[in-house]
DNA sequence: ACCTTATCTAAGCATCTGCTTAGTTTACTA
DNA sequence: TAGTAAACTAAGCAGATGCTTAGATAAGGT
């Protein structure tokens, strides 16, 4: 009947992925995906309508790399450790391939902030929300703190990460690991 | 002789300054600075050259701002507890006028990383150098903890705060509260 | 073998980007 | 009051931006 399509969504929107990681969302262009993702414009307008169309896809395969890092947290037997483990995870997670990218989610709260749209907002909530969930889990592990005192531990891991994001871009790896050290030594 | 200048650069550094916080360097234009400065294009390249030299002298006035900010710590009788108060005067210092623009030193390094010039990266430099300074002395304010010690605490501090900077951007009040709480709890 | 339908290429759209330049206006000196 | 030098206005530059469209190509059912 039709003609088939010479690549694949997935394969494309990878690559994408790592463009939109390195340079930001306005600082990726059209013609940069084109060349990136190996497809004509017309092409990438017809598998996903926008740039912002391949930005959202690109936030949900970047949200199930991290939930890989997630589903080892939760099937950890460690409690806080596992957690200090994740941290260790992720900032190498950030630095394969020895570019400074940071993280995805972090990068687009601090270039759009909460201009964010809408489809973009509710991507970076449910990853946020799914590993937020793991860490409490982890935190109640073998121990019986109160509801409220979790909660701010958890916002403080939340945010102590947003730093390490961030920070990854322009320090090194001993300033980031003193940092998780230091983050765990109380907790 | 000549015809004088209808406009002060501070002035109108300052209106710029807002601007490159507000929305980023790239998302930016100088048909925006235009506007927002009151000032032809023939003016502004005349008085700075380029967009990036805009954006340096607004980073140059963003760090005399935050200055005034570590002068007031300097100045304090208090050691750690003086450095929590630098903190809650840093976010309030970012959310004047109920816009969350976060902080201009950390948006920059999430938007260009070290691929900053180095006009940019050696502001950057500057500012972060003079403030850990400070914060070496408020640590050591009474207390006799080694070298080591304090600059770990610093390199804690530093991430931390640039945490919160990027956070405040989707974090409401009392988060960005807990977690200045959270940071100084056991320091 | 032919027709339908989706996918491809590549050129094109209006608008925006950072920056420049020709020509006018202003202020001060002589 | 005439001359000079800097600062103004506004139009314009080439190239990039996100997105569209006309026409060629290919895959399958009949």
């Amino acid at each position: 009947m039709a003609r088939k399509k010479e690549y694949v969504e997935d394969e494309v929107i990878e690559k994408a992925m790592e463009l939109f990681w390195r340079n930001g969302y306005e600082s990726t262009s059209v013609r940069m995906l084109e060349k990136e993702m190996g497809i004509n414009q017309f092409s990438i307008y017809s598998s996903f309508g926008s740039k912002e169309g391949v930005f959202i896809q690109s936030l949900k395969r970047y949200t199930q790399k991290v939930d890989e890092l997630i589903d080892k947290l939760a099937a950890s037997a460690e409690g806080i450790t596992g957690i200090k483990q994740y941290f260790y995870d992720f900032i190498q997670f950030t630095q394969k391939s020895n570019i400074n990218r940071g993280c995805l989610i972090v990068n687009t709260v601090a270039e759009m902030g909460n201009q964010a749209g809408a489809a973009i907002m509710a991507e970076i909530q449910k990853i946020v929300e799914r590993r937020d969930k793991v860490f409490i889990q982890k935190l109640n592990q073998g121990s019986n703190k109160d509801a409220e005192t979790v909660n701010k531990q958890v916002n403080f891991l939340s945010i102590a990460l947003a730093g390490l994001a961030v920070s990854s871009k322009v320090l090194n790896k001993q300033q980031l690991d003193d940092f998780i050290d230091s983050t765990f030594e109380y907790l």
